[in-house]
DNA sequence: CATAGAATGTCTATAAATAGACAATTAAGA
DNA sequence: TCTTAATTGTCTATTTATAGACATTCTATG
């Protein structure tokens, strides 16, 4: 299984210090919106406790969660060096706190400390590589085992010990793009090999598999 | 549709002098190996003129081609911050040169030179964004549109300005996860409309068309 | 120039996924 | 507490994809 290591945890620590000097600390209560889909706001944020649900609307307005992103991670890199307006809706899970950096700040600090710099392209190039495995082998694999990989993935990023994880069958049509009756099959196969269990809204991972 | 750029292509022409100053530079003869998979070479790759083929062979030791980098490019950036093995097999395709940096010379320079520490992150960030765009909408796509989008990437990856593509269809079908036969039937579609024509391990795109 | 291996085009029986409907369950708000 | 909207579980007819076989076409190699 591929590792990958958070920005706060590829930095040093005392970098954590400078960093909450100078930028911008916001608080969001759960459910509470971080930004919204196609803002061009520009900016690199950095998750300092709580957690930030990652997910697209669609047409229909339907709403789909794509990722999870717990303590230390950070969020809004290609906004820095894409011009590109944000990928996906933000808004936080559980109390949370966001440290933003502008682009001024960012550039500044990417510039004058080359521990910072190397740390953002270390947990970029690792997303990377991450995303590229991923969807290389997933194409291969069965329902099943396609859904045990994506719910590791967000119990990691997340930093879900326990397992339980906020999920929706429905976030998994999405993100796998198979019907609905497919994924309660897997479902149910997965309950009864032991591997997880369902609640309303939730599902619970019961082991580290890596299918 | 997403704007790529390549590293060279992010870097000031000056920085391209030094680079070359610094580092190796190989040239391979076409279908010349540059690495194999699994390998733990550790370094960064620059494609300075020609192509290089990116591919993984399966346990039955099929081989399966995954992208096309063309001039400009880099590659092995996983290498440098995640010590990991190479992903892929690589060999070059037509006469090609490459630059490498060890990562003792990338470290120096990396830290030394802003301008260059930014375009490996940009360049970066900016394939990070894609891969993810392009697997979040690739599963609700058909496999018409699939293949379109799959081929438009490797025309603008690997700089084939005239849309003659060295890919087979065995490519396509694992890329995309689907039997022979509904890749075949999907081709035919887009011949009929025009989109592209079919060699023998070929694909020729008639049109940038983005769909 | 001949030949063998590789790649492509096509078909059929079989297997699998899908849309759509409906009931049951759950949680949140009045 | 009651009510309502959201979510989940399940079923069926229909559509679609699949594996596997076979013939054909193409190219590299001798």
């Amino acid at each position: 299984m591929t590792v990958h290591d958070s920005l706060l945890a590829l930095m040093p620590r005392r970098l954590l210090a400078e960093l909450k000097a100078i930028g911008a600390r916001r608080h969001f209560a759960d459910g509470q919106v971080i930004h919204t889909q196609q803002t061009m706001s520009v900016g690199l944020s950095i998750v300092l406790h709580g957690r930030v649900c990652f997910g697209l609307y669609t047409e229909s307005g339907d709403y789909y969660l794509t990722a999870i992103l717990g303590a230390g991670h950070c969020f809004g890199e290609a906004t820095l060096f894409a011009d590109r307006p944000r990928a996906y809706h933000a808004d936080a899970f559980g109390d949370t706190e966001i440290l933003s950096l502008t682009q001024r700040q960012f550039d500044h600090l990417y510039k004058r400390e080359p521990r910072f710099s190397r740390a953002v392209t270390a947990t970029v190039t690792q997303r990377l590589y991450e995303a590229l495995d991923f969807s290389d082998d997933l194409r291969h694999r069965s329902v099943e085992q396609q859904i045990v990989r994506l719910l590791s993935r967000v119990q990691r990023l997340g930093g879900f010990g326990d397992g339980v994880l906020p999920m929706r069958q429905q976030d998994l049509v999405f993100s796998l793009g198979v019907s609905r009756a497919r994924v309660c099959q897997a479902l149910d196969r997965l309950r009864a090999a032991g591997v997880l269990e369902t609640r309303y809204r939730t599902i619970v991972m019961l082991a580290s598999v890596n299918g």
